[in-house]
DNA sequence: AACTTGTTTTGATGTGCGTCAATACTCGCT
DNA sequence: AGCGAGTATTGACGCACATCAAAACAAGTT
């Protein structure tokens, strides 16, 4: 039942336990202080040890829209937590194709796909102007041994990445164009919550492509059914500004209910 | 370029990097002794060392077909490994519907999706009469501490799980279903080489339902690129039983090189 | 061997979404 | 304010795959 509610929510990106502290906008601010709370890193850490946590984490200047922060088939060094802005994965299959593999906003941990071969499986771009935490794995991993909470809750991170996969897989199959867009607004909806904002209106970092792209559709059908949504009254859109207008019908739309 | 290769090929289940000794098809038989040699576990770990991993692995009596190690929502204890026999995962979106996740072959790892929020988000079933060994989640976190390269070797599994899923992910999002067969065909057979088993001439262990469900096709399309398939003098499908006559073509109706 | 039950194949028809093409909007630049 | 390049919308049409339906096959049971 929790499952259900959840259900469609979490289609993208690692949807974190609400949980510990760490991260920031400005980029000289510490772990302890980040204004993101208990987004990043598990609850269990002491004050000390957040400390240690600080210590090894890089906090770069700001990266502008469209730059990489690391490009698929680079040696793998770090995760990534976004602090603000907006980040896409994306992958190319052999054949060239592009497809991304998911959207981060603010709190959400990326680039956990580069461990099993020591090389990134995938690219990340910022989508608008954006910080990030980079946490290089080498002291991550040192430093979990010591604290088995942090082990812990890395372990979790991936498991939950490897279960949003998993839904998207679902998505995919056996969702229908308007379900899959449904179930993108509701994802970003409660992702928007977990951050203390509003669940029926916010900014969509993304372009009507890179929607279409993760969702397996073309940019005619997104742009179609975001009109038709909006002609129902479901939601009103302009550009990029998305407002739920009837959020029970998105669901009911979604499949989920 | 070594990315291209794997590229279609991994797109099930966990392709574990071909490394250390494990498992059995006899259940009272040690990892040291495992006739599935080097897939299991890290390389690097010690002979004593497997003796200590060999202490927690529990080793079931075999599991029939269609039965069920784990439901989806049920407590997660443990991960597991298959000695023998194949075996399916998957999971039921909100509005009912069945999504298979995976399968996974001897040697092959599955049951990582609980860790996140300790209960399983898939089923796993068998698919045919199967031996398993179930690795207790709580002793492989203990003795991981103790061994390094056995943790970052568990990393691995997850990341690499992650990228399989991905690879998923494009397949459905981008490809037609001659290109989604050609894959699934050709990860079956990277999987049978890597089990020291002939590339061409195999069992296909699950139903044409379960392919379809899997590949987000339905049994009718499966069916009909099969026969065209062998039509074309491409592969020669006599039930289950899947000889591949032109694998180059295969390659290239999959979309690589 | 006949009967049952489930699985797979094959055919005929329909439709959701992709493709192609043209128009409209947005925003940065000068 | 006006221009230009990217991005989004809308429409007309076609196709790949789904759906519906029936026949063929497989495997176990008596």
């Amino acid at each position: 039942m929790t499952q259900q509610q959840d259900g469609a929510m979490n289609i993208l990106a690692s949807d974190l336990p609400a949980k510990n502290s760490h991260c920031h906008h400005d980029h000289r601010v510490s772990c302890s202080n980040c204004r993101l709370g208990s987004l990043c890193l598990p609850i269990a850490v002491s004050t000390e040890d957040i400390e240690q946590i600080d210590n090894i984490v890089l906090r770069s200047r700001p990266i502008d829209k469209g730059h990489h922060l690391f490009n698929q088939g680079d040696t793998f060094k770090s995760i990534f937590a976004v602090r603000s802005g907006a980040i896409k994965t994306y992958s190319l299959s052999p054949s060239g194709k592009e497809q991304i593999n998911g959207f981060y906003l603010p709190g959400e941990i990326f680039g956990m796909d580069g461990i099993s071969d020591f090389s990134h499986a995938s690219s990340a771009v910022a989508l608008e102007r954006s910080a990030v935490c980079e946490i290089p794995y080498d002291s991550l991993g040192k430093l979990s041994n010591e604290l088995p909470s942090l082990q812990r809750h890395f372990m979790q991170l991936m498991s939950r990445e490897i279960a949003n996969d998993q839904k998207l897989i679902s998505l995919l199959g056996k969702n229908s164009a308007d379900e899959r867009i449904a179930a993108l607004i509701l994802s970003l909806s409660a992702r928007n919550v977990r951050r203390k904002y509003s669940a029926t209106e916010f900014h969509l970092p993304m372009s009507r492509t890179d929607i279409a792209n993760f969702l397996g559709l073309t940019i005619e059908t997104v742009s179609r059914i975001l009109s038709k949504f909006s002609k129902q009254g479901v939601i009103d859109l302009r550009n990029k500004e998305l407002k739920i207008l009837n959020i029970e019908q998105v669901r009911q739309i979604a499949g989920i209910e």
